[in-house]
DNA sequence: CTAATTTCTTGATTTGGATCAAGTGCTACT
DNA sequence: AGTAGCACTTGATCCAAATCAAGAAATTAG
């Protein structure tokens, strides 16, 4: 169960095994029901979450209540609010299971604690430096199908798992629009 | 001289005044000429600047070689290539002195120096929170207008030292477009 | 000081993607 | 199984901003 977990921590720096297992010691095991959320607007965000197995969607509401989905995550992912985390402000975006999810939650607090011990565990903020997503990776390209070839190039996964109304809220183009797209793209191959 | 600096630093957290000589101790006070480079494509970012006088650009250049601005930075401002910096992974943008410059240089091995004789000093890491600009700022409006309006509001000043074309570029429209958008504010006020 | 170059403005035209609309297909719930 | 509510597709229309173009204004270079 902690493999995907130690795998992750082991990405990040050569943590001695006694570390790892202090780190471990720290999480938490924890299960989210479908459309139920990690985050809230308004909350602070205090903790990374480590998804086991799941899927997860983080998303902001503009003033028409329209939800805009920001980023997407499978399992093997840290998430988290990098801006209220790093901030310890409220979030202003949404980070919702999008099915059933079992997650590691690490507390900031313990992140701290660890810190307050030994230097090393310093490394782990490189967990903050995960989310190259959303906005980022998709920042230099225009079109909508410059955007749906290199979401199926780079993350084909997220297509399979998520209805196409959120891909395309994530690219940011309308799903009439990725409808059409992926329809061209399919007949052209 | 060191006075802008001095409370950059008070800014991120309580440091004593000895800490605070310790940290200025370890930059270093350099000049750019108008157009020089401080970090060019391919290098790998290993410093923060804070700009003393003068005015930054960062851009990416895309495959038709048109610069797009991706940040603005007038004095008293910290810079730095995020990813770069934090992945000590090669740039894949430019930041350049829009005019002559006058910064401290503050490198990556001096705050691990200091990081080691006192984990006070961990808060050094706020400075890499301050890239709240271009994309993140600007990610949820959508009109020309309501880009500009925000600009007006939040950063007046880069309005005054960068010419249209740079605006334009960094709030993703083209110059045409803020001219008219320019345009018609100044009409209806 | 003048020429050359760049920046900015203004108008005409085009166009890609949004919006609107209607129909089909899925899924889930009782 | 039936129906209610989403999700997706497909076509028609619209529109905001890009593009194209040409001239004016400002800046820089010689």
């Amino acid at each position: 169960m902690k493999e995907k977990l130690l795998k992750s921590f082991q990405g990040f720096a050569s943590f001695s095994e006694q570390e790892l297992s202090l780190i471990i010691s720290k999480t938490k095991l924890r299960n989210f029901r479908k459309k139920e959320n990690l985050l809230k607007v308004g909350e602070t965000c205090s903790a990374f979450y480590f998804i086991v197995e799941g899927a997860i969607r983080q998303y902001r509401t503009n003033k028409d209540l329209d939800e805009i989905t920001l980023n997407l995550y499978l399992e093997n992912s840290w998430v988290l609010e990098h801006q209220s985390f790093t901030s310890q402000k409220p979030s202003t975006t949404t980070i919702q299971a999008f099915e059933d999810c079992t997650v590691y939650e690490l507390g900031m607090h313990a992140v701290h604690e660890l810190i307050g011990q030994s230097p090393s565990f310093f490394q782990l903020g490189k967990i903050l430096e995960q989310p190259l997503q959303g906005v980022e990776l998709y920042q230099n390209l225009t079109t909508p199908e410059e955007k749906y070839r290199a979401i199926l190039k780079h993350n084909p996964k997220l297509i399979q798992k998520f209805p196409l109304k959120h891909i395309a809220s994530y690219l940011k183009i309308t799903p009439e629009t990725l409808s059409r797209v992926r329809n061209k793209l399919s007949k052209s191959s």
